[in-house]
DNA sequence: TATGAATGAGTTTTCATTCAT
DNA sequence: AATGAATGAAAACTCATTCAT
């Protein structure tokens, strides 16, 4: 028991280094095709055999990254939007704001990118793995941002004319929308320069954010 | 001559059709990466060779049809925005808005994101042909907005607050930021399902406009 | 412990299997460039794949060859020329150009060429693995060279003018180019017949040794 | 008449303008492997169809500037040793080697390195042109060299006691790989270093011609 | 005669994945 | 379970030669 204990603390060990290699690699060093298995298993101090004993392909340690982040970042939704949650709706707006702001700046955002550029037999086995839970938690965000709108409309702080949850639908898509094309428009700055650059670039959730704080009510109005 | 100009003329033509195959592979059916020369040059009737004749290498045809795409919008940009432009400068932000709510539907999108995910000797490549004309193009956009900005302020359709050219600035930036996520996002579409997917992705900057032509002059107000 | 013994031993086979495959091919039945790497694979029956498991690339290949070559023979001088060498000067110099005579029939040398005849980068792969060693193997031969005339010099069996040393320099470099002299001459014989070939290409030594056995001494008078 | 004439000096001069053009490249810049067709027709201000208009095959051209180089240095050889030359056995065989001392200078001798590296086809291509030619010549030169061991044997200058043309024989082949061999030997020196490289790698002849002048006579004794 | 666009076979090299040990 | 040697399909790119104009 304890010699099985021993072995199964090894192999979960050896599954974190490969993780932990592999994010260095995806996200902070190169892109998915230009990282090769042997590269991943030299830096997570595996061999080469022993990488396909814990994924099935290349493409399901990126599947499995994803999935890390996702859920990580959806605990990060729930420990800021606990049901019992305080503030008026003005004000729980503006948090969630702030939450895509911090998340924008999240590296782990290349990875939607990754996947978007990865081809078709690929997407299939990341979607295995994913797809419930994407979906799930897109529905749980518009859920938050519905009780949000719901919440402000009562107190006042917020004027929301049409309904609340398809509000929070194109809230949702639109805030999701601005933080992933963060991670394209560095492909812009690249190429320009000049006054254009010349203020922070992730500062798009400020400026909203400040809209919001100021403006909100008009926001989805007819 | 007249035989020059036929030589000249087919050269042209299998050049185009080089270019239109790639944009078919590159855009609508799979990335980049996935596209082999011998592929394009199948598609486009022409020998392995001849690909070798019109464009250096394969990045190069990327780089291309990237440059096209940015100079025939350009040219949108200049039509829809000519010097002598006539209405308020509220009636203009929706043209603007509109504009590139067009744009975010275009396909060739998905080229910002084939780039982002090129290796670093590819974007180099890249930067030779198109860095100073996107530069120069970023630049002249946030001068038209700023120049709407200015009119709005003039004749009182728009409520603008902080200097017509820094706001402008950010405006230009949510805008490319919004359009350029809407390639990533459907990463996310692919996955996720049911209600949030009951509308069209692309009205982002639909409901954007709704927002301006109701509650225009808040929005960048301090 | 005994399997590994089993694996390292069939992949020092398949190296030795590569070497030796590559080795008839390029000194014997082809020239470098015409051999390509699927061939010296598909002779040593191996997978393309493994080639560069052995070796970085194909010049990489040469260099290796290159190398024993240069080794075998140096083992070779030391075998023919220990310290404790016996004989008059005259003698060991009658040796070392049997030596030299049974070397420029050895097919090796045709490596020469192909590596004079390689592109600057495969000379700088060779230079990495065989520049110290070639320099350090002639200076020993001029050390040998020397030692043997001043014996010569002393037993009154050669009659040496000049500095020992500068003359063992001397007497290398035309040995040297005699030897080597052979590869390219195979050209003219190619082209040329008749009574020029009556004799055997290669007796250039032999004619040289007669030579000393008669003419010791005045070789490199002042 | 006269158009025609102009025409063929036209035609004569693009000609040369190819043979220089591949003489500089082949023999000074780069190896023949590595020279493209396109790149001796840009050189020689000629298009890419013009040349196999004068030439065969790209080893067509390298024949032709070999069949060149033989020639010119055969009428080298024919106007230093005319029939009724004059001067003693000694002499003459002094100025011979005088001849090859410079012969083994010229940087055309590194077509026979390309030659020999040259795959089967183009050496029979070669051969066509060069064959008989080679023959000839290396027979002519076997009889000026006997010529002058035997004027050396009656004026008492040379002590040849074998005969005179089979000595010659030997003797030419020695001459030749001794030449032959400086270009090969380029490689060694590229490796070497040090003692051995403090003297000019030509001085092989003058070391000899040194030899001759004190030696003769005792040379191919029996 | 002269042009240069077009051809396509052929090359080296890479790398995800498998499998004998 | 772990290893890492072996596999081989596939990719980008080159270049001597041809041929329509």
């Amino acid at each position: 028991m304890e010699e099985i204990g021993r072995v199964e603390r090894k192999k979960r060990q050896a599954r974190e280094r490969i993780l932990k290699a592999a994010e260095e690699l995806f996200i902070r060093e190169k892109r998915y095709d230009d990282v090769t298995i042997r590269e991943i298993a030299r830096k997570a101090d595996v061999s080469v055999g022993a990488m396909y004993l814990h994924f099935k392909t290349k493409e399901d340690i990126l599947a499995h990254l994803f999935s890390e982040f996702i859920e990580k970042e959806n605990f990060g939704l729930e420990k800021s939007f606990p049901r019992e949650d305080e503030g008026t709706g003005a004000e729980q707006l503006t948090r969630l704001v702030e939450y895509f702001d911090h998340l924008s700046r999240d590296p782990h955002l290349v990875l939607f990118g990754s996947i978007t550029f990865l081809n078709q037999k690929g997407k299939e086995s990341l979607n295995r793995i994913n797809q419930n839970r994407i979906s799930a938690d897109i529905d749980k965000l518009i859920g938050i941002v519905a009780g949000i709108f719901e919440r402000g409309k009562k107190d006042g702080s917020l004027r929301v004319q049409l309904d609340p949850r398809l509000t929070a639908n194109v809230f949702v898509d639109v805030i999701i929308s601005l933080m992933l094309g963060v991670v394209l428009k560095s492909t812009i700055s690249s190429f320009a320069s000049g006054e254009a650059r010349q203020y922070d670039l992730h500062s798009i959730f400020s400026v909203l954010r400040v809209f919001l704080e100021k403006g909100t009510g008009i926001y989805f109005d007819k």
